[in-house]
DNA sequence: CGTGTTCCTG
DNA sequence: CAGGAACACG
């Protein structure tokens, strides 16, 4: 290992000692049109995707990539970093390090290129707070998230609330129209911008050997040392380029969605807070009708949280009767389009959906269930359930340090974002892996798996991805770590059935008598499991789920409703959709120690 | 056909 | 907790 290190650390030296003076003037040319790009361009989000690459690339150099994620608080505008810090550190980390490389041996082009994206993220951000203080934006910048999913929903506005959108809407139309044009123009230019940006940049490992040989390894450089020692020097150079193709391609489509969004923002009257909130109808009818569902729910994981409060009332809605015809492998990936993206504020709408035996208390409960990770100021915890002193003295200012507040990552950056992450994993099936690698998942990585199981039951592939960031991820990696929170899930439910039956048989008649605290013997049980050294503090909101589902294991038993073979699934269903959003900590690689340190 | 989920088993 | 079977879904 040793011996493949050092040398591998020669090659590396001795190489940028021989490109020194070419990758210089590589990057002076990429500042030089940077710097052109600053005259012509207004930023906007699209300029951010920009600025993030060249962003990434900064903090790639400084931290080699991997520290990257964890969130920065010291940044001025975390609303936006954190969302794409992801992405960025991604995308960039293959392909940007070389240039990072470059950029140390000189370090007054940094300086430059520093204050050259300091200044232009300060414009990005003077816009976005621009737009947001356009009257009624409020809703859109609320809805402008939904956006697929608003095309597709009817606008169904009572008349006189139509009137007086339509008012605000004509009286900023001409204003705006000059607007847009004016935006469209700009983009336009910045696409072309970004088209010969590039271009500049894929020429410089096009036309460069040394510098293509560099990218590879360093696109490589964290894993073993065994395995590039093992790889032909001409095994990446097709993916590179390849990968080269797949930037090029995303990121023009990028552009492009950005173009769309902001007609769309622009053109689209803005909606007041009941369009926010749907109905339950069209509510439901999205998750079962929109094709798209899975993707925006992806997507807006960045952010549901924080905007809207989270939701029980959306599984208090959720239609049950379908349990009866559900005897298939449920499509859980449902839960998100339903409790995250809209939470339905609608008492009224509630009413003859929501479950007798769970829901004896009508409005209050409606009034909201927060999500652990947000702590909304007009709502109270469990507002609804029964709760004794015990669990009302309990760790109460579950803080929101961990609220993500980020603006939208566009469906490309994301795709992208996923595009890149399977293209690493081409580039890593090209590599041998040889015996002595560790890649696997360590104990450390189950121990974070099992405490984010007490914020998530039914983590998406795609946010394991992000939250095990120092895992490369391939199809068995993957599958194992879907399967650990399988079993997870399996021993879960297994408990809750076992409670609740033994609460029927220990004379519990109301459900409302179910109460799952700290001290509960349930609470133990699964505590034990998935946080053995009760190092780590449970969250609130995994004891609200827990009594959750033990009422709903309750009372199906009651109701006999176990006869049906399989009438848990009808329990998964409402389960899944109470996730709440892991803290942003755990997307840290250490993030097991770092906890157990606070 | 690949992926995700449950269920069962060891 | 892993492996495997069975199933559903896009």
């Amino acid at each position: 290992m040793n011996s493949h290190h050092s040398k591998k650390q020669d090659v590396l030296e001795c190489q940028e000692a021989q490109l020194g003076e070419a990758k210089s003037n590589v990057l002076r040319k990429l500042l030089k049109s940077g710097s052109s790009y600053e005259d012509n361009i207004i930023p906007f989000s699209g300029a951010t995707i920009i600025t993030k690459l060249l962003k990434s690339n900064k903090a790639t150099r400084e931290t080699g990539g991997r520290e990257s994620v964890i969130p920065r608080n010291a940044e001025p505008e975390p609303l936006q970093e954190d969302t794409c810090s992801n992405s960025s550190q991604e995308s960039a980390e293959a392909y940007l390090s070389p240039l990072g490389k470059i950029s140390l041996n000189h370090l007054d082009s940094e300086r430059l290129n520093e204050e050259y994206l300091q200044a232009k993220r300060a414009r990005v951000e003077n816009i976005i707070r621009g737009m947001n203080h356009l009257p009624n934006v409020m809703a859109t910048s609320i809805g402008k998230d939904c956006d697929n999913r608003e095309n597709k929903r009817k606008q169904k506005l009572p008349q006189q609330q139509q009137h007086s959108f339509q008012q605000l809407v004509s009286t900023h139309k001409e204003q705006k129209v000059e607007e847009r044009r004016q935006l469209k123009l700009q983009l336009e230019d910045m696409q072309k911008q970004l088209r010969q940006l590039q271009e500049k940049f894929f020429q410089i490992y096009d036309s460069d050997d040394g510098m293509n040989e560099h990218l590879n390894q360093n696109s490589v450089a964290d894993r073993s040392d065994n395995e590039i020692a093992d790889l032909g020097p001409g095994c990446f150079l097709d993916e590179a380029k390849h990968l080269a193709e797949t930037l090029k391609q995303e990121l023009n489509s990028a552009m492009s969605q950005v173009v769309d969004t902001v007609v769309n923002v622009f053109l689209k009257p803005p909606r007041p807070l009941l369009q926010v909130f749907p109905s339950l109808e069209d509510h439901f009818a999205f998750n079962r009708n929109n094709p798209d569902f899975h993707t925006a729910n992806q997507r807006l994981q960045c952010f549901g949280n924080v905007i809207f409060p989270s939701p029980l009332d959306s599984f208090v809605g959720v239609p049950l009767p379908c349990a009866n015809d559900q005897t298939e492998a449920l499509p859980l990936v449902v839960r998100k389009s339903a409790s995250e993206h809209h939470q339905s504020s609608d008492p009224g709408a509630q009413i003859g959906h929501s479950h007798p035996s769970l829901h004896p208390s009508s409005l209050s409960e409606n009034t909201g269930f927060i999500s652990p990770s947000f702590c909304h100021p007009f709502s109270l915890p469990l507002a609804g359930y029964s709760f004794q002193s015990t669990l009302g003295a309990s760790s109460t200012g579950y803080s929101s340090k961990d609220s993500p507040g980020s603006m939208d990552l566009s469906r490309e950056t994301t795709s992208l974002r996923t595009k890149m992450a399977s293209s690493q994993h081409l580039i890593r099936s090209c590599s041998p892996v040889l015996p002595g690698s560790t890649e696997g998942l360590s104990p450390n990585h189950l121990k974070k798996a099992k405490l984010m199981f007490f914020y998530t039951r039914y983590p998406s592939s795609s946010m394991l991805k992000m939250y095990f960031c120092d895992v490369k991820f391939n199809r068995c990696i993957t599958s194992q770590l879907i399967k650990w929170f399988s079993n997870f899930r399996e021993f879960y439910y297994i408990q809750m059935e076992k409670f609740a039956r033994q609460a029927i048989n220990d004379g519990v008649a109301a459900v409302d008598d179910i109460i799952v605290s700290r001290d509960s013997e349930l609470y133990k049980v699964l505590n034990m499991h998935y946080n053995k050294e009760n190092d780590f503090e449970v969250p609130e909101s995994f004891l609200e789920v827990s009594q959750i589902t033990l009422r709903e294991f309750f009372s199906a038993i009651v109701a006999s409703r176990d006869v049906d073979p399989s009438w848990k699934k009808a329990i998964y269903k409402v389960i899944c959709k109470l996730d709440s959003e892991v803290p942003q900590i755990f997307k840290s690689a250490n993030c097991v120690q770092e906890l157990l340190q606070e």
